[in-house]
DNA sequence: GTTTACCCTTACGTTAACGTAAGCGCCCCG
DNA sequence: CGGGGCGCTTACGTTAACGTAAGGGTAAAC
């Protein structure tokens, strides 16, 4: 059964928890409106779409972009259809992160392969002062 | 013939040229102990090998590496043979690395994936309103 | 009924990674 | 020989992304 009790919304402190961050870290996001959990009296309640959205955040976090390019990236994925202009706009965004990624990507592919090169070269300096 | 004049060192204002940053940020960097070019006089000058470094150091920046992991990272390329205790470190902290990179790596294509969504969606709506 | 556990807001503090300005030295050019 | 152009140092300024402390509300727990 799709248990109403998956629906329950989580407290700040229960979404700090699973993802590793600080209360205050959270609070910053909603300052710069990148989450808006609901309001109970003054109290937050975060819904699984506020999570979807930390943990989008996150990830572009963890890609070294700034909250603001964040925002965004964020934005971009729950646009309203909107007019044409709006449209075309939006996917040349999309193609410009696309490009952004992509260049990050070869970047880490370069830097595991010298990282491989250096392991390789330990390996054999170890096997050299075993023997 | 390899050209003596390939050796010819670059000054700060090329370097900066060629990589798109500051004299400041070079400097900086300098600072921080991550490049220590010759010095004629007080005059500062780059050789290959510096420019490799810069070459390391800007993309760990772009892969959001805080300056002080660049360091450890960059460090690691050109470390001395040494004792085992200090190979197996190395070693373990290669492998710090890697999962790092391989993380990132992950949420690149996670990304990817969302974006060509989203762009599937907009391409669809541009579809819908010129039909 | 008050202590304990969370939650809130406001606001100043901190760190990293440079930016920017001031003041000086050197060399070459007209 | 007096500007420019380029480089240097010293040192204070700035921005982003939170940290941290102060002060206060509410509700279950003892």
């Amino acid at each position: 059964m799709p248990t109403a009790d998956n629906a329950k919304p989580w407290t700040i402190a229960e979404v700090a928890g699973h993802f590793g961050v600080t209360l205050r870290t959270i609070r910053h996001y909603e300052e710069l409106g990148l989450i808006s959990p609901q309001r109970l009296g003054t109290v937050r309640l975060f819904h699984p779409r506020d999570r979807v959205r930390l943990e989008l955040i996150l990830r572009g976090r963890r890609l070294g972009f700034s909250l603001e390019d964040i925002a965004t990236i964020v934005n971009m994925y729950d646009a309203e259809p909107g007019e044409v202009g709006q449209l075309t706009y939006l996917i040349e965004q999309i193609d410009v992160r696309r490009r952004h990624l992509e260049q990050r990507r070869r970047d880490i592919d370069a830097t595991l392969a010298e990282l491989d090169e250096v392991e390789r070269r330990c390996l054999d300096d170890l096997r050299r002062l075993q023997s």
